[in-house]
DNA sequence: TATTTATATTAATATATCTTGATATATAAG
DNA sequence: CTTATATATCAAGATATATTAATATAAATA
């Protein structure tokens, strides 16, 4: 119970929606990608991350001091179908903007 | 969004999760079944079942000065798993305490 | 080593949601 | 027509969640 209400309290705000469309679009980010793009203050990335993380949506990568957040893998069936589900949905997205001083995601 | 959002919004709540399972699991209850059945004030439970309809996953069905909720029918595929996936939580439901006057849910 | 950059965390405030008690409505029964 | 029953709605207080600003941490660079 308390794992599905942490899945489904991590998809009730349509900030985090946003956040979860757009690095299943666009792939890896790092928190100052999604910053840039959303044009949203770090602590409040920072913080909708790590809920969508903590729910079993994400996974980050560290490395240097960058934190690579991206769609977990393995994903079990239920959070795809609220991917798949949240894909339909017919919401505005910023374009990636990869302002940080980082070039390559590749690392 | 705003459907989505309303959707997920509606089982954000754990007592809205276990009266969704009692309902998926016994059927078509009234409001005074669900009020016996877990011992909760009215205004709660009315309040609760109308979350859930507006949701779009029950329906009701007014018989006189009653109300029966049930799961509506049919039920997109979304709101399928999210149903599916309440049933395997394990959970622990009341069993249903039929004290109203009314004794026949055909009607 | 001191400074800058990227990220995380914390505290304060703002906003939303839940619960309760009171009241409203509508139907049935006396 | 008055009373009782079933349900719905509203207002007030309690609780949870989101946002911001400030601070902490940790790695890279000067």
């Amino acid at each position: 119970m308390d794992i599905f209400l942490k899945t489904i309290g991590a998809i009730n705000d349509e900030t985090r929606i946003k956040i979860l469309k757009f690095i299943d679009i666009n792939g890896e980010v790092c928190v100052c990608d999604i910053e840039n793009s959303f044009d949203m203050i770090q602590s409040r990335v920072s913080r909708h991350l790590k809920i969508l993380k903590d729910a079993g949506f994400l996974k980050v990568k560290r490395v240097g001091r960058w934190a690579y957040y991206s769609i977990r893998d393995p994903l079990d069936i239920f959070r795809q179908n609220i991917l798949k589900e949240i894909g339909f949905l017919d919401i505005e997205l910023p374009t990636l903007n990869k302002e940080c001083i980082t070039n390559d995601t590749s690392k």
